[in-house]
DNA sequence: ATGCCTCAGCTCCTGAGA
């Protein structure tokens, strides 16, 4: 089985790339997140002709989730039961028996805003729930765009971006405490190139010069740890024109 | 540099992203 998250940064303008991606990876279960459109605009066809199955929970403009699988999802469920959000977020199914969570971890934009402390408590909220949802399905896939650095290893200028967002403790305490639900970094169960990125800023040649950040990231639980073969970062799609600043992260199960 | 790109939309500028 494969899993693979992607933040696709608008499906309108990327999706000749998905289904190009789709073509050549043809994963078991791909999330994406930012689809930045209304659920009536979803390209449920594209998919379906393509072999895909789709869930999705869009909104307008912003946010907006999906998950792709070649067998249907079932027991769906869209952002965080007991967590009241007006941001479409988070979009969860069992596929072949294990329990898929995709999520678009809230940005934070700086310490100290009113968008950091939103951060806070939705990082809070959805601990919770996948503690509650861990109990319920043992085989458990936590994986999307979260916004967060584990470590330096995961920043290209950990100095220049010590306490900055994505690379706060504050931030990093929460994705410590997912882990301590008893979850697993899947990328860093094996050895990985250095300097290893999913996101560069479209700016300044972030992607040529290398200056990006790990903040994509497939969490899963004890009962997968020795399932996993195989993890990576596939930088492919960044050099296909108009890419997404992000690049997809591919998780191998046998 | 409160910038640099890119995207959506109450679209020719602004807000947001990371």
């Amino acid at each position: 089985m494969k899993l693979a998250t992607w933040n696709i940064n608008s499906l309108s303008v990327r999706l000749p790339q998905v289904l190009d991606w789709l073509a050549a990876n043809p994963v078991d279960v791909l999330a994406l997140q930012e689809l930045k459109m209304t659920d009536d605009k979803f390209p449920a066809d594209a998919f379906q002709a393509a072999g895909y199955s789709s869930q999705w929970f869009g909104q307008k403009t912003y946010n907006g989730v999906a998950l792709l699988t070649r067998t249907p999802a079932t027991e769906v469920v869209k952002n965080i039961p007991g967590f009241d959000d007006d941001m479409a977020r988070v979009i969860t199914g069992t596929v072949e028996g294990v329990r898929v969570i995709g999520a678009y971890f809230p940005n934070g934009q700086a310490p100290g805003t009113d968008k950091f402390e939103y951060k806070m408590e939705w990082l809070k909220g959805l601990r919770h729930w996948v503690k509650a949802e861990l109990e319920r399905h043992p085989q458990l896939v936590l994986m999307g765009d979260y916004n967060i650095t584990f470590d330096d290893l995961d920043v290209w200028d950990p100095e220049g971006m010590r306490e900055q967002i994505h690379c706060t403790e504050d931030e990093r305490y929460h994705l410590r405490a997912l882990i301590a639900l008893g979850l697993h970094d899947s990328y860093r169960l094996f050895d990985q190139p250095a300097k290893s990125y999913s996101w560069w800023d479209y700016r300044d040649f972030g992607f040529r010069r290398n200056r990006g950040m790990r903040i994509d990231h497939i969490l899963i639980s004890n009962a997968l740890k020795d399932k996993a073969t195989a993890c990576t970062i596939d930088k492919t799609p960044r050099s296909n024109e108009r890419p997404s600043d992000h690049t997809p992260v591919v998780l191998t199960l046998n």
